[in-house]
DNA sequence: TGTACATCAGTGAACGCGCGTTCACTGATGTAC
DNA sequence: TGTACATCAGTGAACGCGCGTTCACTGATGTAC
């Protein structure tokens, strides 16, 4: 499939893989974001990944620990998608938030299976200490981009945190509501421009926290 | 399990049910917020209604013709939740709008598994018809609620639709985040009073709308 | 550079399990007369 | 009210399936000398 960025000697099919933790964690995001995830199953995974089903258990302890991993992949790409956002956005610390609040409903709506398996799933191990750090990366993000707005710190003062809260629920809310096909019982945003669709979401995202988005 | 209430002679175990259809669902309901919806069998539904598991076939079409009717009962109990809790709050249209919100979240916080069988799950099929209306009503009940507010009807002001978005977005991302145990980073909601929780809460509903809570 | 050997990372058969669904059946119920 | 019969709504055995996991195995790789 991607024999272009394997391994050493890629392309001739070897016995021993080189990386087959990081294929199999690959195959694994492409089977759920082909079946969903209510039906994810470890043997279609070590099946795309070219392999005996009987693989995986050299590289993660069971179906649960590859879950586990990819979900803590996807709170870092997660990151990356609101960082890559940002870059595009005004420098200002208003648009800088609204980026933020963007890029995240982007990644539910790019990755819906891998936004469920992370935020709606009971299938990770959510007490996985590398998850529940980058889990705590992804939260802490927003609370930086919230910081920056507000020239307070949300960790020192309760109001503050409140609109961290007002900033998560509202663009937490946008994605699943987006990736569920429920939101266009009221708004057309398949039909709108990508740009319109922005202007209406940075509307939406900062007037919940009490800003314009005309600053 | 509930003789009291049971079909006409209950009690004595009989051939004939009398009301399985029903006595399916609520099985079916139980061993849903038993084993979360990522556990969910027919056939444990059918043991839970003490009936052998080739029954159900006579009653629903498939598994899935079960989920879709809970699903649609579950809207029906969840506009009820909000109709309950504006009935216990003040008159005025901002107090309604928001107990109406208090109860989507009363309701997923009550009902986890059944809201993510609602919302988060393609189990369901979501084009029945049933389903779809009964899901339209708790979405129109939302859309009434603004209008009472801005006593201008969405539905002829696109603007005013933004304000019913805006709503559901926020009560639906709190809801998410709270089912999810994602809550408790910003804000210990856990430790707080249910009042105080309320008035939290209201705070960020009526805000994401841009009024205020004193009103 | 060559050899012996330990370790690593695959294979594929086998396990037991629970699942949804089907089906011949039968007991219970309802109805026509 | 009694009887014959059709229909309804259960039972439980059986089906085939895909699943996660285990395990003896073996080919590939790395290392010590």
């Amino acid at each position: 499939m991607d024999f272009e960025t394997g391994p050493p000697h890629a392309k001739k099919s070897r016995y021993h893989h080189g990386d087959l933790r990081a294929e199999l964690l690959k195959a694994a995001e492409a089977i759920l974001s082909e079946n969903g995830i209510e039906s994810f199953s470890l043997r279609a995974v070590a099946k795309r990944a070219g392999v005996s089903h009987g693989a995986p258990s050299h590289h993660f302890s069971d179906v649960r620990g590859l879950l586990t991993s990819l979900a803590g992949i996807g709170f870092q790409r997660f990151v990356r998608t609101q960082i890559d956002r940002q870059s595009e956005a005004k420098a200002d610390s208003v648009s800088q938030l609204a980026a933020s609040g963007l890029g995240y409903i982007d990644f539910a709506i790019e990755n819906p299976a891998l936004f469920r398996l992370m935020f709606n799933s009971e299938q990770p191990d959510h007490l996985d200490q590398h998850l529940a750090f980058e889990a705590f990366s992804a939260f802490n993000k927003l609370v930086v981009d919230v910081k920056n707005v507000r020239k307070i710190d949300p960790y020192s003062d309760p109001v503050v945190m409140k609109d961290v809260m007002s900033a998560w629920a509202i663009v937490h809310g946008l994605a699943n509501l987006m990736i569920s096909n429920r939101a266009g019982t009221a708004m057309d945003f398949a039909r709108m421009s990508k740009a319109d669709r922005d202007a209406e979401l940075t509307d939406i995202i900062l007037r919940a926290i009490g800003l314009s988005a005309n600053t």
